[in-house]
DNA sequence: GTCTATAAGATGATAGAC
DNA sequence: GTCTATCATCTTATAGAC
């Protein structure tokens, strides 16, 4: 099960990542694979069902990173530490984007279902953050304006995708922590 | 001097903003201003001047409107406002992304010039920023740990290139308004 | 499953007429 | 300045042999 399929969409999903859903080509994956790029049609036929298929594996890969974490703590901002882990593992090991941060982007431009997947994630992302927030909230007894979960999970989000672009554009990942350490250390 | 040159240049935005620099053609610009292909490369001899002078015209564009704003008022949630403003205005008006935002994503994918204008502007938007935060922090006389004004800067143009993100991936205008209306809040 | 061959169209770019 | 014509190359995708 660990077979081709699998390459190609690590490889796919890495292109995607770099150069972004039209900038990339069945023959860039060939070439990178070691097929002939007209043999990947037998897996996915189309560069749309690629393209859904890459981003349902990244969300679905991502989710399951997310659950395992909540498995090994409940402690908010450690959960919160942890998931900027992710996005930080994808900008420092790789120099790539965000895969839906990447397709976010371009979402005028992707095939319907492609397109339907990066919403997938956004979603999903938002669901586990508001978790978090509501639960970090019901911690302490109400202090404050008590802020709405479903708002902290927004800026969160957009606050680390975000701040994945200025790392890259800087070509600096030390902005990408700088503004990571400082949010978290606000939360706490 | 308002010919076709300026013509080219905002269609050739455009379609960066909303399909990214790989995602449009010298046909696709050709096709909305009513010319031939190959005129184009008369005035934009390769793709790359065209993506380079567009980023350029951007920047210079966005930190002119800035300095406006500067020669306004010296209030910095006012400017933080209108900052936000800008940002606004091309997500809800055109449904576009930030041109340098969407850059950013793709700037492994991107000819050298072009790369080198989208620092430019995240550059000149850190030190403008920072500049407004170091003003908000001299109005107090140092509250609290007094936050460092470049990592307020960095922060804050995350989160508004984040936003826009979050938004176009879920549709909704709504979720970056929020965002922004929070943290100016905070900022008060 | 992977290959070769091929289609049908797009792409960035150039040459030369008007 | 803009056109037509043309180029070499790339792109997604299909057909059929192995």
């Amino acid at each position: 099960m660990d077979g081709i399929k699998e390459r190609l969409l690590e490889t796919a999903q890495a292109l995607i990542q770099t150069r972004g859903y039209n900038g990339f080509s069945y023959r860039d994956i060939a070439d990178k694979v070691g097929i002939r790029a007209a043999s990947i049609h037998y897996h996915f036929p189309t560069k749309e069902c690629l393209g859904a298929a890459v981003a349902a594996h990244y969300t679905d890969a991502f989710m399951a990173e997310l659950d395992r974490a909540r498995d090994r703590t409940k402690d908010p901002v450690e959960l919160l530490r942890a998931y900027a882990g992710l996005f930080r593992r994808t900008l420092a090991t790789k120099d790539r984007m965000c895969l839906c941060g990447m397709l976010a982007a371009e979402v005028a431009a992707l095939p319907i279902s492609v397109a339907a997947e990066t919403k997938r994630f956004f979603q999903e992302n938002l669901r586990w953050l508001t978790a978090v927030f509501a639960d970090a909230a019901g911690d302490h007894g109400k202090a404050s304006p008590s802020p709405i979960p479903e708002e902290q999970a927004s800026h969160f989000l957009a606050l680390l995708e975000g701040a994945m672009l200025v790392a890259k554009a800087s070509g600096d990942i030390g902005a990408f922590d700088r503004t990571v350490r400082t949010e978290l250390g606000r939360l706490q």
